[in-house]
DNA sequence: CATTGATATGAATCCTACG
DNA sequence: ACGTAGGATTCATATCAAT
């Protein structure tokens, strides 16, 4: 399978020639079913050019709907066990694909919403005006595990969990790619912001990133700048060429963020071993942030309190009559009338390995 | 039918005894559906309380999907054609309910997001934080007219039209209901801020309102504030009483805002009554802003520039080069070699009657 | 009474490595 | 594959106690 490609033709077609398990990252941006009729005219009178290209009619719900149940099921199909997929759509077409997503198995795990800054304003004041649109993102099934950056996503957010909300605006001014003549290549060219946060949170390093419907090619583009590899499907010929040329300019990236290194997890540290080098005592005395005495090293890596040999964890939550509570951050040494949290010890010891 | 009541009993049956036609708004919050298995502890080790409610549970998704099916279905019926019906829900339901909407015909007018400036963390960073609720709104059909306060929403948006992404408050505090025991009455009580803006936009003065999963009645509390009749539908005993009793506390609102004043629409004003007034003669020279001689009036409400007779709106487009145009801005008379608009003579005109 | 700090809680598909 | 146990994980707001 060649990587960081544009496989040129029909979707579907192109998906059945993929092998089975071989796609880390799926992110679609299928057509829209847009039921407009007649013209959208501004305010002003100009025509506004919405999104009216040939790919975007359906003769009905039910043709979409066979449709996306085709692409989707080959989509699941070349999905490793622990990939995931992202869809993007607006109110015309995403309850149908949330549906039969979750009819085919698909196990969601969240559905985020773009929330727009500057969306297009509804010029007749017939409804509010449309200024998000809605992502959906799956794990292959039910019980599969999926790459989720946490840290990474918590740390870009100010340091506060990242929410289903994200605020980023459409695509306009240089990212916007235009033709010769200044108009634009794709009418739903899509933010690179927006493609940052799904790669960023739900890829590692070198994973593949499929896009079925791959247009001038903003996850390839993307998926490059992060070092990740990409495979595009595309049927318009000048679409592919936009898409190539763009992909061509893109730098690559190397840092923390992009390569996960928030994501390390430290070596876990058992009791003995801090015990072994020389940061705990045989018997020592364990005790509350109130310096009340409360239980001592045991054997097996866990404490005593008299009655019960416990985990430092069930013994933190038993003191606190709750289900669980983290030991380390629980438990303190006394050395010379002060407090010293396990979790230092154990910090101490990590730095000396 | 009955006004200003809550029917107990089930859903559908009594949905069922409504007559056709009869209601202009259902505002709808069935059941999401969680599928969550086991307990979740907060960080903190306690074990969360969302939500474990009998209501919530369904044998499958088909199942699921065939009891929406059957109560949408009786909210289609009971709806007058000119009515329209929000439904909210999450990730969980929320597509099934989409899906089948559009399938029985409903036509979606938008698709609004409740962003939710504070809500419950995702406690084991397993994915982002679900941070919103969507809400679908639904015409009767695809060719069914609705009402949609738009200016209304306008003046309470700082003047801005208004947008499909909400940002409000989960229900806490003073309007959370609680029993003597201090418990919530309710797990799922939406804010009154959120149905403030459902009924405000959606409704006029005197309306009937049917909320068929009433709960603790806050569609019911807002309806009644703004002047509005509601039904609910609700099974649960201890929700009625608390609902009744909460119901007869609220106090009526009459303002500009809950009665629609401000959609208003001043009366259409024709050339010849203009002309009729004195305010145009006949054979009236029209200009430009440029003081450009455009076009002459003629009859039958129209204007001739010497090569067609048209509308002003029309003439005004021929001349911009535009499909359509505002001719009672574009076109001025001269009096004393000063320009006069068109729309002015048409403001004096109106406060003449 | 004002301010500060501790505690409680809200529609939740909420762990994972190791044996 | 499955069970067990280690141990990592939270944001905004309301309320109430303490100063």
């Amino acid at each position: 399978m060649q990587l960081d490609t544009i496989l040129q033709g029909d979707c579907v077609k192109i998906l059945k020639s993929l092998p089975d398990k071989s796609i880390d990252l799926i992110f679609a941006d299928p057509p829209y079913f847009m039921q407009t009729e007649g013209e959208l005219l501004r305010v002003s009178g100009e025509k506004f050019s919405g999104v009216s290209d040939k790919w975007d009619k359906f003769e009905s719900l039910k043709h979409y709907d066979e449709f996306c149940k085709a692409w989707l099921t080959e989509c699941q199909r070349v999905l490793k066990d622990c990939g995931s997929i992202w869809v993007i759509g607006s109110f015309q077409n995403i309850f149908r694909l949330g549906y039969i997503m979750q009819d085919l198995g698909f196990w969601i795990i969240n559905d985020v919403i773009w929330a727009k800054p500057n969306p297009v304003p509804n010029f007749k004041g017939t409804r509010f005006c449309n200024a998000h649109e809605t992502l959906i993102w799956c794990a292959k099934n039910k019980n599969s595990k999926y790459t989720f950056n946490y840290k990474t996503m918590k740390f870009l957010n100010n340091d506060k969990q990242e929410r289903s909300v994200w605020n980023i605006g459409i695509c306009i001014g240089n990212e916007r790619l235009k033709d010769e003549s200044g108009k634009k290549v794709h009418s739903t060219q899509k933010p690179e912001a927006l493609l940052e946060k799904v790669i960023l949170s739900s890829t590692k390093t070198g994973d593949i990133v499929l896009d079925p419907f791959f247009g001038t090619g903003t996850s390839g583009a993307v998926a490059k700048k992060f070092g990740r590899h990409f495979i595009g499907i595309e049927q318009n010929e000048s679409y592919i060429k936009s898409a190539k040329r763009r992909i061509s300019q893109i730098n690559v990236v190397q840092n923390d963020i992009s390569n996960g290194n928030l994501e390390s997890k430290p070596p876990r540290v058992s009791l003995s071993e801090l015990q072994r080098a020389g940061l705990l005592e045989s018997k020592q005395k364990l005790y509350d942030k109130h310096k009340n005495f409360i239980c001592t090293l045991a054997d097996n890596d866990k404490v005593t309190d008299g009655q019960d040999e416990l985990s430092i964890h069930k013994m933190a939550a038993k003191h606190l009559n709750k289900s669980n509570h983290n030991g380390w951050s629980y438990f303190f040494i006394q050395k010379d009338k002060t407090l010293i949290s396990l979790d230092s010890l154990r910090y101490k010891y990590r730095d000396s390995l």
